[in-house]
RNA sequence: GGCGGUGUAGCUCAGUGGUCAGAGCAUCCGGUUCAUACCCGGGGGGUCGGCGGUUCAAAUCCGCCCGCCGCUACCA
């Protein structure tokens, strides 16, 4: 029987953006986990993708004024564009529109249906169109805004018949499951969120949605189709052929890694996913990784507050090519290297271009492209470019075969922080065995015999490091080879062995791979460049009419006191002259009672009443917002109270 | 607020009871010159967030507090 495959995966992205560091990140963790294994001789299905399906889709094409199929289409082409250009080898890119996929989906869906793990039922709730989700909780119902904070758009009350997956028929057997199994789930503090996720108990979540033009329909009915993530997250299954006959290919199934950032852990892949194949009675996963997040200067990446240069993964390449004058492919290599050296794995980690460049000059420039590039010289100088000396000193050759063997475990762990920091033992030892020897003063005392011992060591290190840091730098790695007149060789095996260059090899001339990055010039006091104004588009405009619908009115506070049942909230009395009214305000953690009793402020005064943690709020105040903190409005001058404003 | 993390040199981080607390980068000094002004050595720089406790011994275990992050829950 044929071994198991390796079967790794990159979640398949939502395909209304273009790919960033983030999307970058997972996949290129991938790529190197996936170059990794096959250099161990695993086959490896290597998969990612696009996920296609969502109504929001539909929409985003009929905007562009295009047929939906053809947008996607388009759009999966990008992302492909963007891995081709990073190098990633994936065996399969997957997407959900494929016909294939959706009867597979269906499959599911009617199997379960069948098991009665999928029941028909009627759902009722506030649904944001823009997220695809229906929230729920006191506080949804109060505010009716989507809990998604980067959305926060208004709720659209719906009342549907939906199927549901009985997700809550499987928190125990999950819960057991992950306890007996700790590394199902890495890191440990992903563990530990989804299982107080758990704890806090799973409801069953509705798996169909009105829809009539765009999606996997659902079985049996008109105008329906399979929710976007349930269908999404089968696409791991379907791409293994086992909508064929359902039934699982023992090579392929399960996943051996499935990878993907934090955010879509919990809810998803550690809750919805594994529920699915327990009702379908498969293997799950071996592991599920959540790595962390790029953050940008401390801040999470985000479409208003990121400059969209910092976040795109061919501009950073394009102008680190640029500045460094090396070559666009090393400069790929670059971007890779410094991505899964300094990748979050528990933690946030900041993604900057200094630290890019940091990593450039010390690490690549300064360690391992001027190690191979001084060997080589002094080879060519000393020794004619012949390899005269094919025997390694023990104690160098101990350095060599530890920093191997560890990089691999670490590699084998996902820890590319750990595995690079060993490898890099290698170049350090050589470096002070060549202090240590002093092959030049061998050379001019006339012991070549010496120099070609010596020089040895940095030979070999050079073969090594291409070979096992090829997962991370396959380009790099490449031309390290064929500067060593070498063909390219991947399979670790050969990184274990010792000595391989054998005496009279002839070595090719050495040209700097890794261009030394020059410090900046200081830019003569350039002008804060301005971010292009955007111009909102008509749709976001509304008419004086409109605006006339809001009253605005000026009201002052004459009671205040904290929220009986809330600590971010304020319970205020304010009089509008003629008219009293109870506001429930959140600005509890930026002001204290005392400092608004007597206050003008302004309020909205023809807001719907909402019940907030038992107190009714008629209005709302308005005030500035500095990152979450409330700073109140007045008017410039005193006016009666209840003065209107326009 | 609840739950889970985290806080160690200017920066990024190792270090889960036991020599004066470590690495890389940055900085300063020295050496070297084969090499991409590179490499090698050395120095400076830390009350290991704070306060208590356990122990012969704590960055490391326990308690409380503070800061930051994540999930979650009331900022109309």
């Amino acid at each position: 029987m044929m071994s198991k495959t390796f079967y790794i995966t990159t979640p398949i992205y939502y395909v209304n953006d273009k790919p960033h560091v983030g999307t970058g990140l997972t996949t290129l963790i991938a790529d190197a986990v996936s170059r990794f294994q096959r250099a161990q001789g695993k086959t490896v299905f290597f998969l990612t993708g696009t996920d296609e399906n969502a109504p929001k889709v539909a929409a985003a094409a009929q905007k562009a004024g295009k047929d939906p199929q053809a947008f996607v289409d388009e759009m999966a082409s990008v992302f492909e564009r963007y891995w081709q250009t990073l190098n990633i080898r994936y065996d399969i890119f997957m997407r959900t529109t494929r016909t294939d996929h959706k009867r597979a989906v269906q499959r599911v869906f009617q199997q379960l249906l069948a098991k009665g793990d999928v029941y028909a039922g009627e759902y009722e709730g506030w649904y944001c169109i823009s997220c695809e989700t229906f929230w729920t909780g006191a506080k949804v119902e109060e505010e009716r805004l989507c809990l998604n904070a980067e959305c926060r758009k208004p709720l659209e009350h719906r009342k549907e018949h939906s199927y549901f997956l009985r997700l809550s028929a499987y928190a125990d057997r999950l819960r057991d499951y992950i306890q007996a199994n700790p590394s199902f789930i890495e890191p440990e503090t992903r563990r530990n969120e989804v299982l107080s996720f758990i704890a806090e108990g799973l409801q069953d979540v509705a798996i169909s949605r009105l829809e009539a033009n765009w999606g996997t329909p659902v079985p049996g009915e008109d105008n329906m189709v399979i929710y976007v993530w349930f269908d999404a997250l089968i696409n791991y299954l379907t791409a293994t052929g086992w909508g064929e006959n359902g039934v699982a290919d023992p090579i392929l199934w399960p996943p051996d890694l499935q990878l993907m950032g934090k955010d879509i852990l919990p809810r998803f892949h550690a809750t919805i996913w594994p529920a699915t194949l327990m009702a379908l009675e498969l293997p799950l996963p071996k592991q599920l990784f959540g790595h962390g997040w790029w953050l940008f200067k401390g801040e999470k990446i985000s479409k208003s507050k990121t400059p969209g240069g910092l976040a795109d993964p061919l501009l950073i390449v394009r102008e680190l090519s640029a500045d460094a004058q090396c070559e666009e492919r090393f400069a790929v290599d670059a971007l890779r290297y410094y991505m899964l050296r300094e990748m979050p794995t528990q933690s946030d980690t900041n993604f900057s271009v200094e630290a890019l460049e940091a990593r450039y000059n010390a690490d690549l420039a300064n360690d391992l492209g001027n190690l191979l590039h001084r060997t080589l010289s002094m080879t060519h100088r000393y020794l004619e470019g012949q390899v005269t000396n094919a025997e390694l000193e023990p104690e160098i050759a101990a350095v060599f075969q530890k920093a191997v063997r560890e990089t691999a475990a670490a590699f084998h762990e996902t820890q590319f922080p750990a595995g690079l920091q060993t490898a890099w033992e290698i170049i350090r030892a050589v470096n002070h065995y060549y202090d240590s020897r002093a092959p030049w003063n061998l050379a001019k005392q006339g012991d070549l015999a010496g120099v070609g011992q010596t020089l040895y060591a940095g030979l070999e290190a050079s073969r090594i490091l291409s070979i096992i840091l090829s997962p991370v730098m396959p380009s790099v790695c490449e031309a390290i080879a064929g500067q060593l007149n070498l063909p390219y060789e991947t399979r670790w095996s050969e990184a274990e062995k010792l000595n391989g260059l054998p005496v009279g090899h002839a070595l090719n001339q050495p040209t700097p791979v890794f261009p030394r990055l020059q410090p900046k010039a200081e830019a003569p006091a350039a002008p804060e460049k301005k971010p292009p104004q955007e111009v909102k588009p008509m749709d976001e405009m509304i008419s004086i009419d409109e605006f006339k619908k809001i009253k605005i009115r000026v009201a002052r506070v004459t009671a205040a006191e904290p929220h009986p049942n809330a600590n971010k909230l304020l319970k205020l009395t304010v009089s509008l002259g003629d008219e009293t009214r109870t506001i429930v305000a959140g600005i509890a953690e930026s002001h204290t009672p005392d400092q608004l009793v007597g206050r003008q402020v302004l309020i909205l005064a023809n807001l719907q009443p909402a019940t907030l943690r038992g107190v009714v709020s008629e209005g709302m105040l308005l005030a500035a917002d500095i990152d979450g903190k409330a700073i109140l409005l007045s008017p410039e001058t005193e006016v009666p109270d209840g003065t209107g404003v326009r």
